[in-house]
RNA sequence: GGAGAGAUGGCCGAGCUGGCUGAAGGCGCUCGCCUGCUAAGCGAGUGUGGGUCGAAAGAUCCACCGAGGGUUCGAAUCCCUCUCUCUCCGCCA
């Protein structure tokens, strides 16, 4: 969310915004909203003041024995006054709050103007794609090849959009989380946490995901609960409604938990294989930081997430995400593709964002500078470090071999009992 | 699932026979004083959000004592609903 003030001071600026976001939303009812309000709350509180003052009146008159029955009775008609008054500024606060969630943040200045993901800006690009002297396969042929991935008794437990993974493919899974969580506490810095897999609404709007994108997610029937699309939500929302002291910043944490998304919107895309599920697992990074270094922990947070791949051995590039391709909460974004054989493209495994205090401000995280008055809000970072389900796909895709095993990365090899190769079982 | 207790400021904790309590007291924190360091001591200050005026500093007003309703001229204090925490019983991984 955006602060009101700013919203009310930069009205042009803002509505340019949500043009260059490519975002269809009518910012005509703002200024009336936000007029009516105004007038509303002076009349208001120029009533409660007299009610505050009268009613001391009452009290001493009432202590002095003197009758006050005709001051009340004038009262009483002053307080059905305030109660119809309180009721219609509410209606117009909530109508002004509504409109004030749907609009997105604010990029950054270093981010590129544009439409779509082809304005997406490369940063750099890492590692060497392997020349392979076979035709490279899809993940799914060489999973489903060597018996670790099988979709049709997913599908036959859920339906589209899930896998089972058996054996080595389990395994390889499990170890990649381990791996990630590995690097990312002991030589990152992050605090590992393991949060609740379902959260309430008001975790769900403090991060952006409410009200807006309500059809994204899934919904527990009968309970205020939704499943986590990703630890960002369970983890930021630790901090909620909390003033937290300026030497404690940045706070750093990493956290393991499966991902649950609806894709609605997405029918017909990436319906083969593990790169678009309705389950995931996932490796995520969450910082909170101090405003005037945020941007910093951005790139650092980035690195940290590339850490893993270049630990890995796959090849990626890093690009910077265009105003149109932005994410509604986001003010930076830093997307990591990895290189998929198989298919001839880079694919996201990875987004690092900086949401600056766009949902600090949601989700009432402050904190307090040493020996200054007041709190300010924070600012939210995080990234995935990384998309595991991605990952096993970029492993199998990069280390597949022309007899159809797949080379274990050498900095895996520990978690995984010193397997070598995956072969077929 | 049944019975009971509770939810107050950054933290702890009074108030809860309605009015002078935005809230005692303590801790913490900030500034000043004092002390050759440290500790202790003394004084002052120290919640959040919003409206109005002001260039600003600030002034002033309103709201907020888990959340939402209600009673009342007036509610942290009374009533109702919900959420959460704790204790006991039952059930269960």
């Amino acid at each position: 969310m955006l602060d009101l003030k700013f919203v009310r001071a930069n009205l042009e600026q803002v509505k340019e915004m949500l043009r260059l976001r490519g975002y269809d939303l009518d910012m005509a009812g703002f200024e009336e909203l936000d007029r009516q309000r105004r007038a509303g709350l002076a009349v208001l509180e120029e009533l409660r003041h007299k009610r505050n003052k009268v009613s001391e009146q009452i009290a001493e008159m009432k202590k002095r024995g003197e009758d006050a029955s005709a001051i009340i009775a004038e009262m009483k008609q002053v307080s059905s006054e305030i109660k119809d008054l309180e009721k219609r500024v509410a209606a117009v606060e909530r109508q002004l709050r509504d409109l004030l969630m749907l609009i997105p943040n604010m990029p950054h200045e270093s981010v590129p103007v544009g439409e779509d993901e082809s304005h997406n800006q490369e940063i750099r690009v890492w590692g060497e794609i392997k020349e392979m002297d076979f035709e490279p396969r899809p993940h799914w042929e060489i999973g489903e090849g060597l018996g670790i991935l099988d979709f049709s008794r997913a599908a036959k437990l859920s339906g589209a959009r899930f896998a089972l993974y058996r054996g080595a493919g389990a395994l390889l899974e499990r170890a990649l989380i381990n791996f990630m969580l590995d690097i990312h506490t002991k030589e990152h810095g992050y605090t590992e946490v393991l949060p609740p897999f379902m959260v309430n609404r008001a975790c769900m709007t403090g991060t952006g995901q409410l009200p807006k994108f309500e059809e994204d997610l899934f919904k527990v029937a009968g309970w205020d609960l939704y499943l986590v699309p990703t630890a960002e939500v369970p983890v930021t929302n630790i901090h909620r409604e909390e003033v937290l002291r300026e030497e404690d910043l940045p706070i750093l944490y990493v956290a393991y938990t499966p991902c649950f998304r609806s894709e609605a919107g997405s029918y017909g895309k990436d319906t083969r294989g593990l790169i678009r599920q309705h389950q995931f697992n996932k490796v995520e990074l969450v910082k909170f930081s101090k405003p005037e270094t945020s941007y910093e922990e951005l790139e650092t947070l980035t690195g940290n997430a590339e850490e893993i791949l270049r630990r890995l051995e796959l090849p990626y590039r890093v690009v910077c995400l265009c105003t149109g391709d932005l994410g509604f909460s986001a003010a930076k974004t830093y997307d990591l593709e990895v290189w998929l054989p198989g298919q001839g493209v880079y694919r996201e495994i990875s987004s690092c964002s900086n949401f600056t205090d766009f949902q600090a401000r949601r989700a009432g995280i402050r904190f307090k500078r040493k020996g200054a008055k007041g709190t300010e809000l924070v600012h939210t970072l995080n990234g995935s470090g990384l998309a595991v389900g991605r990952t096993v796909v970029a492993i199998l895709e990069n280390y597949q071999q022309a007899d159809g095993s797949v080379v274990i990365p050498k900095a895996l090899r520990p978690y995984m009992n010193g397997m070598e190769r995956i072969t077929g079982q």
